[in-house]
DNA sequence: TTACAGACAGAAAACGTTTTCGAAAATGTT
DNA sequence: AACATTTTCGAAAACGTTTTCTGTCTGTAA
């Protein structure tokens, strides 16, 4: 650890002038000389001078880092718009500290009180469960600017970043129609879950233009939304002989995981059953069939996060017009749902 | 943002003492009597204190605030890494940075630096691809203190938490022949990926071990290990008509893609190609039919990586002697390399 | 009594910046 | 030559902590 971190004063006695021009050199300030500036400006190059973050913090009140906190990163949208966010941050001179809520509403709350602790200029946050207890929030949104995305409440009037998530599911569940099919299983998400209402108000609506009856039997719930939920809804469905010939999954893993049951019985995909997913991630083509998927664009979605979080930093505007920002989704046809291809 | 966020002078004034004792108060000095602690601390508390992080850094030079640079957060397995290293920091009191060096050297050397100014008490950074030029990382561990994981460099002194890849590769590559398998195809990775040749001698090894002539034929090396590549190089295999009835990939993605370009022509696995993998991916277990794998644990590698780097922090060696620490792997034997499953 | 130790608290410096304010020097205007 | 203006720079305060040093007040031993 043998090293010396330069600092302004090191610059400001090589050329026998003061710190305050030092700084102000640097930061192309128009009290100083030309000649001045282009000296120190240069050694300052050469000595590789970078201001300290803590010193510039302290001073400023401003710390240029935006905190994130998601509830798990090993899910792929998160890591997705995790790269979203660190690419644009970066790029607009931000840095960025992460957290996990993992889940828990306590995790969320305390990582959220240690955040602003640690001064950070902006918080973005996927929130946890749709719990109804959005208070922590609330109270955090008065200390400093706060911006949602994907996973939100439309309970809390901030900014939030969001995909058109009921318009990607009608898409998808259009899709299936002009397949041809009308027995529609619909798996949905946690009952309380924002997105999940989305994507069945969608389904719901793409079933009405389509002059389809609601048959309230072809609609389930999985609480977890994972492969193991998928399987074991699919096997229910089976096991009560419900009749149905297309199924639309509030997520590729439940789609995927249903594929895995309706496979066992020996169903043909999509012959029998045509299925769909929501997120095209990875898997989706993995499986077999290849599963159609409603494609939203993690990268995107972060992007626009950190942009707007940073516009509501640097407008310290007193009354606030939270927007919400929906972002498109695309369709992916393959052949879990589509004979033609 | 109206808000006022609670410094030592504001509960000096409440209690009518000077700064100084409150901040010894709250730290437990013995210089101030127990009754003025007590009160202090209640305020303290009461009022949601807590101290304001730049200007603790400022003064003790110390930030609690680890660097984490990864190349990719996509990759499954650099999430699960990320995911023990948040969860294993925050328990020991640190935050973390996180930032991308996106598989390009310029970016990771302008993150080190970018990291360094940050103040970051120390950093763990899984390299980039192991390109000869470790200049960056070497003048960077003479600031502070670097752990670096997965991903490494064996020119480079300092501690490493790795996989033991070989002996990972070396069980995969015999379970195959003790499956009856003679000609195995090894996929391997990048020439100058450290980890890629630890697989590849474990292949080597693997072989030795049972008698098993090399054939030179039967090694490719792919430079991105997608799922494209492993298409790609399966085909190849196929077109030049090289016998093989086992395949061993450097990586669940080229296993995974290979699997596709065997089963478009027809061959049955494992029964006439068994193939296993390496990494032990989600994908592993949406492949038809599930891919054998060594497995990996990321969350362990996350959690041991901090524990190790912490405790150079808080040792301020002049002379570190680095250790490298090679974690376990476990197969996980499924159905695409074994019949009786 | 004097001397001294211990308990308790405050003053002030320091960490490395930025910025306000004022001073001095250079320039321009009569 | 006198004055006004502009250019160029520096002193000093401030951001919120921690810590060293100093000082006062007890009580106790000589």
């Amino acid at each position: 650890m043998s090293f010396k971190k330069i600092k302004l004063t090191d610059i400001a006695k090589i050329h026998h002038v003061s710190v305050s021009t030092v700084s102000k050199a640097l930061s192309g300030h128009s009290d100083i000389k030309l000649e001045t500036k282009r000296k120190i400006i240069e050694t300052a190059k050469k000595l590789n001078y970078v201001p300290d973050f803590y010193a510039k913090g302290l001073r400023l009140q401003k710390t240029f880092t935006i905190g994130v906190i998601i509830p798990d990163v090993l899910l792929y949208f998160n890591s997705t718009v995790l790269k979203g966010i660190i690419h644009t941050a970066k790029e607009m001179g931000y840095r960025v500290l992460l957290s996990e809520s993992e889940h828990h509403y306590k995790d969320e709350k305390e990582t959220i009180q240690k955040m602003m602790n640690s001064n950070v200029d902006g918080l973005l946050i996927s929130i946890n469960k749709e719990s109804d207890n959005i208070d922590h929030i609330l109270k955090a949104s008065e200390h400093l600017p706060i911006v949602l995305f994907d996973k939100i409440s439309d309970k809390i009037p901030l900014t939030k970043i969001v995909v058109d998530e009921e318009k990607g599911a009608f898409n998808a569940v259009e899709h299936l129609i002009l397949q041809g099919r009308k027995r529609i299983v619909h798996i949905g998400g946690a009952k309380n879950s924002y997105s999940s209402a989305q994507r069945l108000e969608g389904y719901l609506k793409a079933l009405k233009k389509y002059n389809i009856p609601i048959d309230l039997k072809l609609i389930y719930n999985c609480e977890e939304v994972t492969l193991d939920e998928g399987y074991k809804i699919a096997q229910i469905l089976l096991y009560n002989n419900i009749g149905f010939n297309a199924l639309f999954g509030v997520t590729d893993n439940v789609a995927i995981g249903a594929i895995k049951a309706l496979k066992e019985k020996k169903f043909r995909i999509p012959k029998d059953i045509a299925v769909a997913g929501f997120s095209d991630s990875e898997k989706a083509m993995i499986i077999e069939p290849n599963l159609t998927s409603v494609s939203q664009s993690g990268l995107r979605m972060g992007k626009t996060a950190v942009k707007y979080l940073i516009e509501e930093i640097n407008n310290p505007m007193d009354v606030r017009t939270p927007r919400t920002i929906e972002l498109k989704t695309t369709l992916k046809i393959r052949k879990s749902s589509s004979i033609h291809r």
